[in-house]
DNA sequence: CTCCATATGTAGATAATCTATATAATTATA
DNA sequence: TATAATTATATAGATTATCTACATATGGAG
């Protein structure tokens, strides 16, 4: 398997497919999501969500629709495709295998569980 | 603590100074290094790495000195510094809380050891 | 002698993310 | 009720890491 060499760039894709894929969101819910999740480690940025949303959904990967909540502010749904679904796949595997790596140079098994 | 936005792009710079704190080594060597203990995953680019020890070195991390091998060619051995090693140790702290937060993003535990 | 591996290096391109800025509605506060 | 903070989406421009491509030169194999 060839690893991506924007995989450690590109793991905020992988990141959003992967909260998509539990349940449609919108953007504002996902950096929130995203911060509760990590333990407050993950404070993705508006400027920087926005435009990969809008990229991905070009792709294909994502659809969006827009819902009216409650309190009739207008909110942008975000949904996963079954290309989306392929991809994160992928990228879960790439993932796996780079930190495996990293980990074996940082001293192999050791280091993981220290 | 806080993670550094470029850990992800920057890991490259852990993985050197990993090389180096277990022994010098000059660059042609680093990136055979790197790819034999990766299992061929890294397989990082002179374009990529030259420029790097410059700027390693030009921040006192490395220090270099030349010397002649058997055939000699002239080889140029780089050393990691007291700051390097600092570096390279506050590097894998965030490496590892960056991969902890990415896996309690793709499903905690069970993701990990799947 | 020619080709390949070794060895170091720079320039320019690409891509991911950030900061800064803009807009606007809702909710909380004084 | 005015004002500030939060919610919500969006774009432009800057920064930075890495890559590709190119340049140079030596040593060893055929």
């Amino acid at each position: 398997m060839t690893i991506d060499k924007s995989l450690l760039t590109g793991s905020t894709t992988m990141l959003i497919l992967k909260l998509l894929d539990e349940s449609d969101m919108y953007g504002y819910q996902m950096i929130e999501e995203l911060r509760k999740k990590s333990n407050n480690t993950f404070e993705l940025k508006a400027g920087t969500l926005y435009p990969l949303l809008h990229t991905l959904e070009q792709k294909n990967m994502l659809t969006s629709y827009e819902e009216t909540a409650d309190n009739a502010r207008v909110r942008k749904y975000y949904s996963i495709t079954k290309k989306g679904r392929k991809h994160l796949s992928e990228k879960k595997e790439e993932w796996k295998a780079y930190t495996s790596a990293v980990n074996d140079v940082l001293g192999g098994a050791t280091f993981a569980t220290a």
